[in-house]
DNA sequence: CTGAAAGCGCTTACAG
DNA sequence: CTGAAAGCGCTTACAG
């Protein structure tokens, strides 16, 4: 391994001390001005990089930002992390990606290794059956803050960022009533999550606003897999009142709804609407195309590394809740 | 920002020196085992962290690796990501996210900015304008070994690691003639990618070996999105001679030149195959079902992760290059 | 405005 | 088997 260049070599180049060239190179205390330009022309010349050990040993920071979440390989999730990345660039913070693959216990694992003083801050997405937040809340009070984004613990006291669930539920149902459906049933995801509350809550006041019946039996919770969507959609048609329209939790069970229902002979949209959340790219590509509420997931990613560069410079930063709205995407497989 | 225990608080707790902590903790050195068994002991008790600065400074090592690629936004690196990150946890190394959005100048100021002291490695698939690569070069040849995968610069003397670009696309194309299709196409991506020319030339070559003609007109190249395999689908359409079969440069293209000839009122697969290459989950969403190579993306991610860790073990690691096959996926756009 | 010195938390020859 | 000391590269009171 190569050695690289320090302080100290620049500081022997030029027959001054090491402070004073740490002093120039941060531009923080007064520093002779051609002292500060001759230190600074130096460090160009041989290519001078900070090394962040050092740094971050005397700062006790390392302008590292974890990002914890189930996993990337979904547009939702691939959209949120480039938003944290664009942000995370611009201020020259390095991003640690952690998967969990949606396992709590992996989860778990992940955070009790987290080397906190190599870490200024946490971006989180809870995994689906976060049953215990002890551990995150430890991390806090440890003093390095957290941020949680889409899946949120209500129990934690920080900032969080979020689409605004009830209403883009409520907005999907009542586009589905606008558009004639009055037997609407809600495939839903993992009970555990707040957002899944906020959806189905959203439905349901969709519903009770415009007078309509709440089937018990037209509510299934279940995961949020295309083959979720494909199980929950074949139990749909197995009940002895069939639904006229589907409101999916997310789109790739409304698309797993989808294409199974079509596969049965049912004619979407005209025999059966249904209206997904998310605006995954694939509900361009169905055939039909998918209604959908679009998630402004880029945007949350960029909002959550903002929040969390905040409570990084600021001690007492007092947590925010953030809610994007989310906004109608009319397709065809809502068409009568 | 509250203190850390350090092995400087365990050392004072036992009445050791920090010497002896240091050595217990690592189990490298002989201790005494008692002595060590306190330690340890004390280290749990007191949750015990070290502090990968401190022992990254001197060291000389960080156990951090960096990723730097295109997007995350598609399913191929999103699967290569996973796949690097199961290796990475494994071993303890954290992954540092870096993404390029395809734009060879931010690929540039990211390495530019890297301090190099503060990576073990890197991990990476070059942008599409990759046209001077020096700048990994450099890296390299300061001390931080490179493994690249995907995109790979013929330049550079490292491992890589990809999938069978070549012989995935001979069998794609000889899949389409098995099938009966005479007059073949092929939308292919950006012109400076390595593996856009093997795949090019596995199409040749298949051509080439059942004697079926190569017309110039029917080979089209231009980006990999969607968009850009309707564009290139419709331009197809507009030759005097008019093509039977599409071989496209992966299944984005593939999904769009599907959509934008069935929109043409083309029936796909008895008047047109198309076969893709990646096996993005889209492939199964589009109607008819696109027939496709599937890469190995996970797998093209943990091997190139364990090759850099080998990298970094052995100083003078021998470079490999790994091809991992693909397999020809039939679905129903290859169905006449 | 500048330098000498102490310290961040850890590792590792050097003695014993 | 254990301790005292030096050092990794940087920052920052403390003097001057």
């Amino acid at each position: 391994m190569s050695r690289f260049i320090t302080i100290k070599d620049i500081a022997r180049k030029l027959d001054i001390s090491v402070s004073t060239v740490s002093r120039a190179l941060r531009d923080t205390y007064d520093v002779n001005r051609e002292t500060r330009e001759k230190v600074l022309a130096m460090a160009n010349a041989l290519n001078y990089r900070p090394n962040f050990n050092a740094t971050g040993l005397v700062n006790r920071s390392s302008h590292n930002l974890a990002v914890i979440l189930p996993f990337v390989t979904n547009y939702y999730f691939s959209a949120v992390i480039t938003g944290i990345q664009e942000v995370a660039y611009q201020q020259d913070y390095n991003i640690i990606l952690h998967i969990t693959n949606d396992s709590p216990e992996r989860e778990r694992a992940i955070i009790k290794n987290l080397a906190a003083s190599n870490l200024d801050g946490l971006l989180v997405a809870i995994s689906s059956d976060a049953d215990a937040c002890a551990h995150f809340q430890q991390v806090i009070d440890s003093g390095v803050p957290i941020v949680f984004f889409d899946r949120v613990p209500d129990a934690i006291k920080t900032s969080k960022v979020m689409q605004d669930d009830y209403n883009g539920a409520f907005d999907a149902v009542e586009h589905l009533i606008g558009r004639g459906y009055q037997k609407i049933a809600h495939i839903g995801g993992p009970q555990g999550l707040g957002f899944t509350r906020k959806r189905k809550k959203g439905f349901l006041d969709a519903l009770a606003k415009h007078g309509l019946p709440v089937n018990e039996e037209w509510i299934i919770h279940s995961g949020f897999s295309r083959e979720d969507g494909e199980a929950d959609a074949l139990k749909l048609l197995k009940q002895k009142k069939r639904p006229d329209a589907i409101f999916a939790a997310n789109d790739r069970k409304a698309i797993g709804a989808l294409m199974a229902l079509k596969k049965s002979g049912i004619k979407i949209g005209a025999q059966m609407g249904i209206i997904g959340f998310t605006n995954d790219p694939a509900s361009t590509i169905v055939s039909p195309t998918l209604s959908t509420i679009a998630e402004p997931a880029f945007e949350i990613g960029k909002r959550s590394c903002e929040l969390l560069l905040k409570h990084i410079s600021k001690r007492n930063f007092i947590p925010e809740e953030v809610i994007l709205p989310g906004t109608l995407i009319e397709r065809e497989s809502t068409l009568r």
